[in-house]
DNA sequence: ACCTGAACACCGTTCAAGT
DNA sequence: ACCTGAACACCGTTCAAGT
């Protein structure tokens, strides 16, 4: 635990990876809001001012963060299953697409509730057009095994990631106000409020059924135009 | 000019209502990261600690505009057609559904970018689940006109409003990345670059036409649920 | 190669006190 | 009813200088 695999040694000097690794964890400990550059410093042992020689800046390194976290591995963090450990390998086009793109979907939406924040990260990030968007290539590939042009794909792969997004985004915001709700609401019963319990779970199985139901809409809207293309335009 | 209605009197008081009018002012001329209540009260001639008797804090003010940015008349703000003033009066059942929703989402559209970062003052303060929420309501009675249930027409406003959002935001902050990055692009043609251009025209009407297909795809797989609900879990 | 020290130009918010 | 003055506890970023 001295010196294990890099994160925290007790001596002076990090790399570029180490602070990606702290913000990480503050990230997901705290919050975006709390990720300063101050407070990161500090978790690091280091002057504010040191983590400008690996990143140029703050947006970068949210960039970085984005990229880490949207750049999963197919299979959910839950339960790692025994069924395929590449999803994305099925480059054979007999597969159904629509199942493809909806577990691509659902892969993306597990990668962004992995971290605290995690999709409002992705999205400010891919709105300023930094970071990779590894999502969208994802996506993307899974709707172009449908067959149509690429021009549609990938209007409707960027329509369907505004959507992931928006939703997770709604998701994790609507979380950490439940946590925080708790004590304060005007109801009736505020008597179990005991501090310590700090996990909603009333609304996240819900948001999951949600999620799939808009993904759902995607999917069959894009099959409608397969089979009734005068439906749009 | 003097005194004309209500806005910028030279004289100590103001009502919160003209501290909004001026923050929407800052919004739309500065953007979203240059709304701060120190500027605002630079503005209004007033001190910071001014603002908190009209407002508790800053959140509560981002709210106060997002429900004015959202809160406009279906007509778009450009050309004062004279098709139907009212479209949302259109309480005939008898009117298809999907033209209805599709306008509802253009209108949303219109009203969120008639101010700089309107989308994201609005996406924000939605997530925090402050604010009225107009939009959600307003898409929700357009899509209830489909028949429905209650449940299943939440469920796709809160969809397509997820992406409407996300699109525009993405559209919105795309349009102020162009307007700087212009001279600082390191292309091939740098000739053209004439500072006094500031209105980028390239992918805003594309963003039109890539914003009505996805709504177009959301409706389309509400429409497909309804004649094959097989489709659909 | 990586960090310190010190500064610059800011933030949102509170609160007693004024008129 | 509406505002001032002054403070508190922060921000991101730069830059010369150290090792």
């Amino acid at each position: 635990m001295t010196s294990a695999h890099g994160s925290s040694a007790k001596n002076g000097r990090h790399s570029r990876d180490d602070v990606a690794n702290a913000a990480l964890r503050i990230l997901d400990e705290y919050g975006l809001p709390d990720l300063t550059m101050r407070r990161l410093a500090a978790a690091l042992d280091v002057q504010p001012s040191a983590l400008y020689w690996h990143f140029p800046n703050k947006q970068t390194l949210l960039a970085e963060l984005a990229d880490r976290i949207s750049a999963r591995g197919s299979a959910g963090p839950q339960s790692s299953g025994s069924e395929a450990s590449e999803a994305s390998a099925v480059s054979e086009a007999s597969a159904d697409w629509m199942l493809v793109t909806a577990a691509e979907a659902s892969s993306l939406r597990d990668a962004l509730l992995a971290y605290r924040d995690g999709a409002e990260v992705v999205s400010s990030t891919l709105a300023l057009g930094l970071g990779e968007s590894v999502p969208l290539v994802r996506l993307t590939r899974a709707v172009r095994l449908s067959g149509f042009d690429d021009e549609m794909c990938r209007r409707a792969s960027t329509a369907l990631l505004h959507f992931i997004l928006g939703h997770v985004s709604h998701e994790q915001q609507r979380m950490q106000y439940d946590s925080i709700g708790v004590a304060a609401r005007g109801g009736a019963d505020d008597a179990a409020g005991v501090a310590g319990m700090d996990a909603p779970a009333g609304l996240i199985a819900d948001g999951a059924a949600e999620f799939e139901f808009g993904v759902r809409l995607f999917i069959a809207g894009l099959d409608a135009l397969e089979h009734e293309p005068s439906m749009l335009r």
